[in-house]
DNA sequence: CTTTAAGACTTACGACTGTATGCCATAAAA
DNA sequence: TTTTATGGCATACAGTCGTAAGTCTTAAAG
């Protein structure tokens, strides 16, 4: 089911991620939540979260005079399309070659690889039970 | 070493694939060889290698009365980037997550999962022998 | 030769993005 | 109780994106 929300641009998907941490979250809450250095005005972060709330990401509650956000999609759904997305767009959809290309390009750790490796056992022994 | 070309965006990363694979190609090859269904105008198609061409990822050459588009950077370098930038934003720069996303909920197959292993036993060789 | 088709080069245009300002209400501070 | 800070809601505004139409040139077709 290709559920149809806008796309989250990249800024959106910065603040969104932030509500997703702190689960639910005002403007000012947010703004204090982003990353040293990264200076953005109140009335921005206003704005992405209205926007956000447009696009279905979020939904919003009155307290006092507050709007306090919350995820309206789960996170894992969105991350999980957001993914597939980009995997479609830029390795024809097969997932296979960018998990290659993580491996072996971006910083992986022998303790990641030890990980990974556990990981796949597991995965297949799951596979094998249901072919 | 921040490389600072502007991003590509999505439309333009498909169009970049296309000039990719056919190595050079012109407005009208690269419209021929864009996929069943996707629709688009023979200017279009000039805007946006132009476009890619000014913000640094192709260069041209003229060829009789046509012009021949090449890569000007690397594929595996955009791509690096790109996927860089990726993780950056939805992992936080963190590679593992993004491989473990990658194999327990889009479509690994059992003979993905042998090849991964593999290559991390030749990676952790490697590895070790640096380390 | 005149007409047509294929290209390049220029310009357009609405939607979406990133970033904010303006105005109004109200709670807190003085 | 007057001032100030904090918040919401509406609006703005230049830049990028996706998509293309207009104009000019030239090679090919008649």
């Amino acid at each position: 089911m290709t559920t149809q929300r806008p796309a989250l641009s990249k800024a959106e998907m910065e603040i969104a991620r932030i509500v997703w941490d702190l689960q639910k979250a005002t403007v000012r809450e947010v703004l204090d939540a982003l990353p040293e250095g990264r200076d953005i005005d109140y009335k921005t972060v206003q704005t992405f979260l209205r926007r956000l709330e447009a696009k279905g990401y979020l939904s919003s509650k009155r307290n006092g005079r507050s709007l306090v956000y919350t995820a309206k999609v789960r996170p894992n759904q969105v991350i999980h399309e957001t993914v597939k997305d980009f995997v479609g767009r830029l390795f024809d959809g097969e997932a296979l070659p960018l998990v290659e290309h993580l491996i072996r390009e971006q910083g992986l750790e022998s303790q990641d690889i030890d990980q990974l490796r556990t990981m796949l056992n597991d995965l297949e022994g799951q596979q094998s039970a249901v072919k």
